[in-house]
Formats: structure tokens, C-alpha cells, sequence
DNA sequence: GGAATCATTTGCCATTTGGCAAAAAGTGAT
DNA sequence: ATCACTTTTTGCCAAATGGCAAATGATTCC
């Protein structure tokens, strides 16, 4: 729990109080390697916010390809789909890349949260639409340039991930063949 | 104003003094091709409502390139970064495509609004949410796939677009020059 | 109607990336 | 240390895309 208090603290002001509400609904969670934390066509029940490890989101294309969407890092909530009441259920994969742990709530405890906690709607939003922006922005600068560049990149903004994901997926979530990854790789050093 | 109530309540509901609250802020910008509703750089003042035409997302690359991150059609709320409160300056353009007609709030009014209005801040919420999920799953989509396969992407999602839009800007959100554009329409037809 | 301007297509060639299969390197269990 | 298995690197060649410049087509303005 520790990290998960602070992490929210950023976006707004809670009492004491409030913390502990907020506290006492949460769980841990640990998740292994490869193990999902949603999958494609069941409805989420859980919101989860990652303490140690790395999610990956993918999905199968129309050939029966795994794409790599994203990474979600330690200290991000996954809020992804989520308005928090809408029931939701997702077409894509939510997996471990790493052993994960995660400090987890359920979907009705996480409405009761914000039904009790004035405030704790404005700050979800915060989070949601600060979250969602970078992904998008990162996402676009990825389709307009070439592999090399995408991969430096990835390598500035997620500096300590690299050495810890299978090159197959870095490949693709930069929509490039792992071949190819590793011929860019050789080139840089 | 027509279109901006009938999108809101798809949303969430309102009552007819509420309406009558937030019509009462709006009034209407006509933005000629090519003109600005944002600028890089410049705080942003204002919030916006498509009625009419098309506006597109740019940006320089370090090159000196623009970039063009993504269009927003009619019938779109204008919410790229905004979480209604805090002060927000973009990276980046919002340009006329086509002579666009807007609904427009101040920033002042908007807080106003949801200051005012029980609900507003929840159905904004989920808007922005939403938006930004779809505009996310897009262009993720982008990444990886053949430059081909990513125009005729481009064709079922926008499908009344591509007469509107110069060829150039449609090349530059797929991530490829004109001249690639250029041959891939020739092959399809 | 014609000149000027802008948008799109085309040709030519260099470079990048993909596809496939085999080799090499790395990992884990016994 | 060895075997089985997974991950990463390479080689070879084909296909896709880029870069640049010129040609063609469209549009606008006088």
C-alpha cells in the first residue's frame, strides 16, 4: 500500500480518514510471470495498481499475431477502459511480463470509494486523462519514424525496461520484426 | 448549439434548467481553413465543440517536419489534455483542415459549469475517457501493419474524411511521405 | 482563358524492413 | 557438465518504403 497512497496524493488532498477508508478496501495481488490480470471477453472485476513489475497489453490481430499495445510500469494505475462505473470488457490481453504485485481493489468497492470520498472522482479524472494523454502522445510519435529512431527511443523513455522484456516483445509494440530489432540493436553499440 | 446537448446526454442527464445554464456560456467561432483553435506553446483559454469540419493535430519534429498526431471530427468535444481545472499549454497545433464551425466555452465558464452542475464533471469524465481510449486503440493499430494495410484502416474509419483532407496530411498520420500515399491509392484502385 | 499556385502522381534508384531458416547464445533442470 | 528449450542473432534474398526531382492535374485569381 505504501506507494499507492502517495502515488494518488499527487493528483489531489485526502484526510486521514479518507486514507484509511481508501486503504482497508485494498488487497494484494501477486501475479507471475506470463500469468493475465484481464483478458480479452471477461469483465473486469478488479482495478489494480502496480507496485513491483511490468504488464504488457496485447491482442491477436486478424492473422493470429500477438501485438504488443504497451507497458504499464511500477507506480501506474491501471485504469485503462475504466470510467470507474461502466461495466467494462476488454479485447485485449493484460499479462505479466515480470512476477507483478499489485495492490488490487474490486470494482464494487472501488465505486464505493468514489460514492464516499468527495474529491476522489476529480482525482481519478486527473489521473485518467493525464495517463491516457502520454500514452496517446508516445504512441504517435512511434508511427512516424523509422525503426532505429522508434527504438532509441523506447530506450529514453523506458530506461529500465529493456533488460528486463523479451526482445520479441519490444519488437512489437515498435511494430517491427524481431529480426530486424536485433539488427538495429547490433548497429547502435 | 443543436449538436453539443443531444452529445452531452448521450452521456449522462441533465435537466432542462441545467441545459438552459450551459447554453447560456456557449457561443459559436467560425474557424477558417487552415487557422488556429490552439498554438503550441500558448495557454489554452478556451474549450471547443465540433459542429461543422474537421481539425488536425501537428506538431514539428525535431527536424522541422510536421507531423500530423490525429484529426477530430464533427461532433467531437475538444478535450485533448484538458482536465477541466488545471492551467494547460500544448506541444502542439490544432488546425482548421476545412472552414470548421465550433461551439465554444471559455475556460472560465467551463469551470463555472462544472462548479455548478452536479453531474457535469462525471459526464466529462467519461467522455474524455472514452475519446482518448478509441484515439489510443487507433493509432496503436497503426504501428504495426504494412503502410497499405494501414490506409485502408484509415478509409473504414474516416471514411467521409479522405475527400476533405489533403492527400499529405492523411500520409503524414499514417507515418509515410506522399509519394508512398500516392502509389498505395494507385494500387487499390 | 490563362497565369500562378498548390496538390498529386510518377520515375529512378538507394535504403530499410520483412520472411524464412539456420546458427549461436542463453537459461534452467537434472 | 549435459540436455532440452527458449531467445537472440545472422544470412540470404524479396518486397516495401524513402528521397529527390520532374511531370501532370486541379484550383484560384485576375
Amino acid at each position: 500500500m505504501k506507494s499507492f497512497i502517495p502515488y494518488v496524493l499527487q493528483f489531489g488532498n485526502l484526510t486521514t480518514q479518507q486514507i484509511d477508508v481508501i486503504s482497508s478496501k485494498a488487497y494484494e495481488v501477486t501475479l507471475h510471470k506470463d500469468e493475465h490480470f484481464w483478458e480479452a471477453g471477461k469483465v473486469v472485476t478488479k482495478i489494480g495498481f502496480i507496485t513491483h513489475g511490468i504488464l504488457r497489453v496485447f491482442y491477436y490481430n486478424n492473422e493470429g499475431e500477438e501485438h504488443t499495445r504497451y507497458f504499464i510500469e511500477e507506480n501506474h494505475l491501471i485504469l485503462d477502459g475504466h470510467d470507474g462505473e461502466t461495466s467494462y470488457t476488454p479485447s485485449e490481453y493484460l499479462q505479466a511480463v515480470t512476477d507483478t504485485k499489485l495492490v488490487v481493489f474490486s470494482k464494487k468497492d472501488w465505486k464505493e470509494i468514489s460514492e464516499t470520498i468527495a474529491g476522489w472522482d476529480s482525482i481519478i479524472q486527473k489521473i485518467t486523462a493525464t495517463y491516457l494523454r502520454k500514452k496517446l502522445e508516445r504512441r504517435s510519435q512511434l508511427v512516424s519514424q523509422d525503426a532505429a529512431t522508434r527504438y532509441l527511443e523506447f530506450l529514453e523513455k523506458f530506461p529500465t525496461l529493456v533488460n528486463r522484456i523479451p526482445l520479441s516483445y519490444v519488437a512489437s509494440y515498435l511494430g517491427i520484426t524481431q529480426s530486424s530489432l536485433s539488427r538495429i540493436r547490433k548497429n547502435i553499440r
